[in-house]
DNA sequence: GACTTAGTACTAAATACTGCGTAATAAGTA
DNA sequence: TACTTATTACGCAGTATTTAGTACTAAGTC
């Protein structure tokens, strides 16, 4: 495709659904993983998906029992810093500011999470002058 | 579609591309979009695109001599609200404060926008006081 | 009017994605 | 061994997406 542009493997939706299951889990079984799912899926699907995560290096499996057990091989941030770097792009013109301020509106953030939030920016702040 | 639901109906990448365009340049025709666009579209191609926005209802067209201008219908962020949800449901457990978190790690964002994002920051908490 | 140009409408082909059925396999059990 | 069960491997069908070609149209030009 793009030369040098596609590294990261790029998840589909499904699959993206897939990955926060082993995320949130550590690792899963196919039904583990299908337990996990919000939308009701055939065990084959699911399967089909975590093969397909699989082959593109996402996760890998270990033998457990008769069945395999799926570990994801990359951080949540990993897999999908080219979706929010395309997303920041596109939406807010490459600005990673302008997403955070975004956010900031957001009631569902609390009082005490923007407290931490800017505890956090203070210390950045500071330690950027030394 | 879905009463009330689905307002905002879902952007392709292909759509995403072109939107993007649309919202940095207020308005365009598809000779317009086309110039813009990183990867080398056919014009049809372009075209297409910008029908099926227009048909979705992200976009509308004025004539202006033989050609169609196209404006976007939505704001940036009403139009992916939907995926910036997904994003962070998926990869931050649904938890805005942890992207932020994230987000504030990034170099790119300067001592000055950090700044910035304080001053929004303290303003939403003392106005969540009163 | 004939020709050129820039555009839109329509159609189609290739690819990707989603979901699942069937077959094969291996383990356990009577 | 025969039967059941849990599982993986393979393949396929329907749909969505992406890209672009061809035909048609309207405006401008000589």
């Amino acid at each position: 495709m793009e030369p040098g542009g596609n590294v990261a493997p790029h998840l589909t939706n499904s699959e993206l659904d897939v990955m926060a299951v082993l995320w949130k889990l550590g690792s899963a079984t196919v039904t583990e993983v299908r337990e996990q799912l919000e939308k009701p899926l055939a065990y084959t699907s699911v399967l089909t998906v975590l093969r397909a995560l699989d082959a593109k290096g996402h996760v890998r499996h270990e033998d457990e029992g008769r069945a395999f057990r799926y570990f994801p091989t990359v951080e949540p941030t990993e897999a999908t810093d080219k979706v929010l770097k395309r997303f920041v792009d596109k939406v807010y013109q490459g600005s990673r500011a302008l997403l955070i301020a975004q956010l900031l509106e957001d009631e569902s953030v609390s009082d005490d999470e923007l407290r931490r939030i800017r505890s956090q920016l203070n210390k950045r702040l500071k330690g950027g002058k030394s």
